[in-house]
DNA sequence: TTGGAAAGTCAACAAGGCTGACGTAAATTC
DNA sequence: GAATTTACGTCAGCCTTGTTGACTTTCCAA
């Protein structure tokens, strides 16, 4: 066994296992977004419309720049998937009280029943792989993957898990 | 605290955990692909030429349709990114010599180089991660991912995790 | 009052998915 | 030996979602 001067057991940071995690991610990402792709497909709304309802269900009343930092697009890119949910009625935009400039978005009651139905299905595959893993796992989970984001994402992330 | 009849704590199936656990996702994979993203940002390729590298390279010899399977695209999709490779020299085509309308696919040494730019930095990034959670945690993050695949990927990333 | 930030818009473009149709060579089946 | 299936390649066209650049409007704050 591989082991450092202090006796910890380093053969978890192989090429090869660090190579196993990468291929894991890989595929598990894709099942983490195929049931949402699979409830929007018909609906002519895409993983970017899921993206923006997900973060404006999870923090009512965020700004449009705000909504930008967390996506980490361009607005023009965002402007085009919100522009089409408040036509189809799914978001609402108010301009801000205190500065007028800000845009304040909230999902309308259709906007809500279409995030229920999308992360009612992603939480499904969630809840089944945390039962699956067992909580020991899910600790392990969470801890690796918030090592793995930018220091900025980190921030954003610990940000609405604190409003959560 | 929540407990079953059994008596284990099941507060980490609460919508509120599984949330997180679906925001860490949504940042990590960010994380995961931003450091092979911004090497191929000045070489006029793309996330879809780093997966068939990966995969190519995981899988010497490997045939076209083979790849199609782990990568889940069509082959038209696969055929644009596989030809400029070829073009430029950095993926090999053969035909099979068991059976001639195969095209068994190689890494040429210039494929073999960027290969090794890109997953050095992929692999940095997740030994960094790996080694501030330690090897209970990555432990874990494995089986949770593993249980978050559907069956058919699973099965793909079994197939490479025995060959490798 | 003016500079700059926030928001939005238009235009053009690229990557990388998709479908459908078609062609060819090789293997398999009848 | 003929017909069918398989593996692969390719053309054409479409969609989503990202990009840059240029420009306007609104309005806060120095």
């Amino acid at each position: 066994m591989a082991e450092t001067p202090g006796g910890e057991n380093l053969l978890y940071l192989t090429d090869e296992q660090l190579r196993k995690g990468i291929e894991a991610m890989f595929f598990a990402y894709r099942g983490f977004t195929a049931d949402p792709d699979r409830i929007l497909e018909g609906k002519d709304y895409g993983r970017a419309h899921h993206r923006a309802i997900h973060f404006i269900h999870r923090s009512p009343g965020t700004t449009v720049s705000n909504l930008l930092s967390i996506l980490g697009v361009t607005k023009q890119s965002l402007n085009r998937v919100l522009r089409t949910l408040i036509e189809d009625g799914l978001v609402r935009s108010e301009k801000g009280k205190v500065d007028a400039r800000e845009r304040h978005l909230h999902l309308t009651d259709k906007g809500q029943m279409l995030e229920r139905e999308l992360s009612d299905a992603q939480r499904a595959r969630m809840r089944a792989a945390y039962r699956a893993a067992g909580p020991q796992a899910v600790a392990g989970f969470r801890q690796v993957l918030e090592a793995m984001m930018d220091p900025e994402m980190r921030r954003q992330y610990n940000r609405l898990k604190e409003g959560g």
